[in-house]
DNA sequence: ACCGTGACTGGCA
DNA sequence: ATGCCAGCCACGG
């Protein structure tokens, strides 16, 4: 079934993912690639968020970081400070671009 | 229609 | 331990 009402449907997953971290959590991109069946094409991921920007509701790319906990995209943000504020305002502490306890706060969609 | 790029990841040298 | 290369899929020019 590939009718046009079905062609954003890669896009979409990975929004509908991302708008699914709870507040206070992160993610990495080869984990939602892995959710969404295309383990590898960690790199759409990436790029979904880029064209996220437009999407809506907001999409928050900012709780999507790559598997080292680093704030790699910051700067395709508006703003590349606007990352790490927005993840340190949801109790996330960030180092040099990377995120602390990473693992802690990461998101483990074990419940969907 | 073809080639290059891209917010990644994992493996090999 | 560190660095480089290839694989992955979709979109833009």
């Amino acid at each position: 079934m590939k009718d046009t009402t079905q062609r954003k449907d890669w896009f979409e997953t990975v929004y509908e993912i991302v708008r699914q971290i709870p507040k206070g959590k992160v993610t990495t991109y080869g984990r939602i690639a892995e959710l969404i069946g295309t383990r590898g094409s960690a790199r759409m991921v990436g790029w979904a968020m880029n064209k996220a920007h437009n999407q809506l509701p907001k999409v928050p790319a900012h709780r999507v970081v790559n598997r080292l906990g680093v704030l790699t995209g910051k700067h395709h943000f508006a703003n590349p400070m606007a990352m790490q504020k927005a993840l340190e305002k949801e109790g996330i502490k960030i180092v040099k671009d990377q995120i602390v306890n990473f693992e802690k706060h990461l998101w483990q969609p074990s419940e969907k």
